[in-house]
DNA sequence: GAAACAACTCAAAGCGCTTTGGTAGTTTCA
DNA sequence: TGAAACTACCAAAGCGCTTTGAGTTGTTTC
């Protein structure tokens, strides 16, 4: 059933029906009300595509997935991001796509997208430092809001919404130094990758208030599956000098050095201590009555439904100013994190 | 730029320009070459929407996620099989549509997707026992692919790819009988779930096999998040006769129980066992080296990859009779599994 | 040297919608 | 009473592409 089909069983002309459907002020109430009737009657469900054609809006927006050999493609935080997103898109009768770019090539692809025409914006993922893709987005004229901020590009210029992960990880870090902490463990996520870098930065700025010296066997980064955390942590407590306590970018890390401490023989808050960050992924919760780990807390979920009304409002308006949403992670004290052992912990065998 | 533009740029008709950049024969390799590489030089991309417009053909697909107050929206086995689809779909140059809808009105939901015209095939995730959706896009005449299988449904008349779930279920149930044990608890997903009750069906007729009762207090069902493995084995174990083996229906329920053994100061492979079943998630890898879980392994991302190749295939000839891929689980033996101890566990208190 | 055939190229219609720029018919009010 | 102002509708153009059917050359063939 299409426009031509349902005007012909009306004896009304396309235009009427058009209007009628769309709410337009030309038409009278009676016919208003009798093209709504067949319209449900016959399913009739316009034609995105010709609608898009000749609107120009499409009614979807991208989301665009750097993939890299490095990397995986979709991990459980754009997850839950996606879903506090799709809440937004639901509500507004939006379509979503997913698209999965080669990080080599990336302009063809934002280029490519854009020319499509099949999105009316786009969120962009995971941003790196000095990110190009915000310039290419900025020129190319597409609306787009960045999950993360990219440092090095004017931050003024463009809409982000971003957690305060500079203060989130001084905080943890300055809170487990009050526990007597010295030797922190921090594995973090990606180097390179903006968050990435903001967290070392916060951890640092701690450690350097409190006349702590960096120790670069102390730090980690990759990306941050459970194993990550396992062998990390393993490496970290072979040393001679091994950290009391250990501060990771995910909760899912964060089960990683569990599963290590388990097998140590550690136990959180005594032997060592344990600060995740925790996103509130809808399968991993923090526990659900009392925190499991001591953490810092903010709902990515949340964020992904601020950056898709933000986009809203953007194609909606596009002269809109670029705006911004810093969150504040929240520290939960949980059963992970006690005072520093009298005695550092000795160097555990293999 | 668009057709109209590039084929003035290059004096000919966009009839031409066209078809030199569709590869079709009744251009000149001169002309061809020659549209080619103006197409490159001012960026021309065809419009999608105009295209689809024209053919009939949107060289996207569609994933419908149902959306219940029961269960979340995306899962991290969702995550992984899509990463697997993506695969094709990006080298066959297809978009990737997500679609969330409420499992309440999922009948209109889908007519929608049809009407509007912006798929040329979906995927169908979880389906449930005797799942409407695939007898409504049936009629609707929309090419589609299930993950999973709906029993109730004639299985033979609709495309799905499914993993063996009852032969699994049962040889993990028969290993752990044949290790001794008598008390096994089954953390299975949501019930109504086709792939739960099939695991269901499997452990049930290993129990029977070897004529050991089946015990209700025993069988768990619920969304499998970390939590629920957590809440779940606590609950087993403060019964009168607790269990002395797990099974768990994915490897993030089992990583909650191995959270609850270890608050219990259960070892496993000596006081308690336990196998999961393993998707391969790419961020729970069971173990780089050696495996870390005893396990029933299927990769999902496989699975994504294979139904995502059955759907490209049908949507480029609908007259194609129904598929069928079963992939087989292989059983992955790793420390959590041991003898069943000589005295049973004992009540463990709250 | 006309007819037949390739080898190219083109104008125009059509996909399903929105929107511009109308036209009748009715009401309002000087 | 007649011009102005509404109201309620419509025909047709246009969005950017593909595709049909129809040329227009240039080359063979008999």
């Amino acid at each position: 059933m299409n426009l031509k089909e349902l005007s012909k069983i009306l004896n009304l002309s396309q235009t009427t029906v058009s209007r009628a459907l769309n709410g337009y002020p030309e038409v009278s109430e009676a016919t208003r009300n009798r093209v709504n009737a067949a319209a449900r009657k016959y399913h009739y469900i316009p034609n995105t595509r010709a609608q898009g054609l000749a609107t120009g809006r499409t009614h979807a927006v991208g989301h665009v997935i750097p993939m890299s050999t490095k990397h995986e493609v979709v991990n459980p935080v754009f997850t839950d991001f996606v879903a506090g997103a799709s809440e937004v898109y639901s509500r507004e009768n939006y379509d979503m796509h997913l698209t999965i770019v080669p990080d080599t090539g990336e302009e063809h692809a934002y280029r490519k997208i854009a020319a499509k025409g099949s999105v009316d914006g786009v969120i962009v993922h995971g941003p790196v430092k000095n990110d190009p893709r915000i310039n290419l987005l900025k020129t190319i004229g597409m609306p787009f809001v960045v999950h993360g901020r990219s440092k090095g590009d004017d931050s003024n210029d463009y809409t982000w919404v971003d957690m305060n992960n500079i203060r989130a990880f001084e905080r943890a870090t300055q809170f487990l130094i009050d526990l007597g902490h010295k030797r922190i463990a921090l594995l973090n996520g990606l180097i390179g990758m903006d968050f990435a870098d903001r967290r070392l930065t916060g951890h640092l700025k701690a450690l350097k208030a409190n006349g702590i010296p960096e120790d670069k066997a102390l730090c980690f980064s990759d990306e941050m599956t459970e194993d990550y955390g396992y062998v990390a942590t393993m490496t970290a407590m072979q040393q001679g000098n091994p950290p009391t306590a250990f501060l990771a970018s995910s909760i899912i890390v964060g089960i990683g050095i569990r599963r290590a401490c388990s097998e140590l023989g550690l136990t959180f808050g005594k032997e060592v201590s344990l600060i995740v960050h925790d996103d509130e992924l809808s399968y991993f919760r923090n526990g659900t009555t009392e925190p499991i780990y001591t953490a810092t807390r903010s709902s990515v979920r949340q964020a992904g439904h601020i950056c898709a009304q933000l986009l809203m409002d953007q194609i909606a308006d596009p002269t809109l100013p670029p705006r911004h949403v810093l969150l504040e992670a929240e520290l939960i004290i949980g059963n992970t994190t006690g005072p520093a052992p009298q005695t550092p912990n000795a160097p555990k065998p293999s």
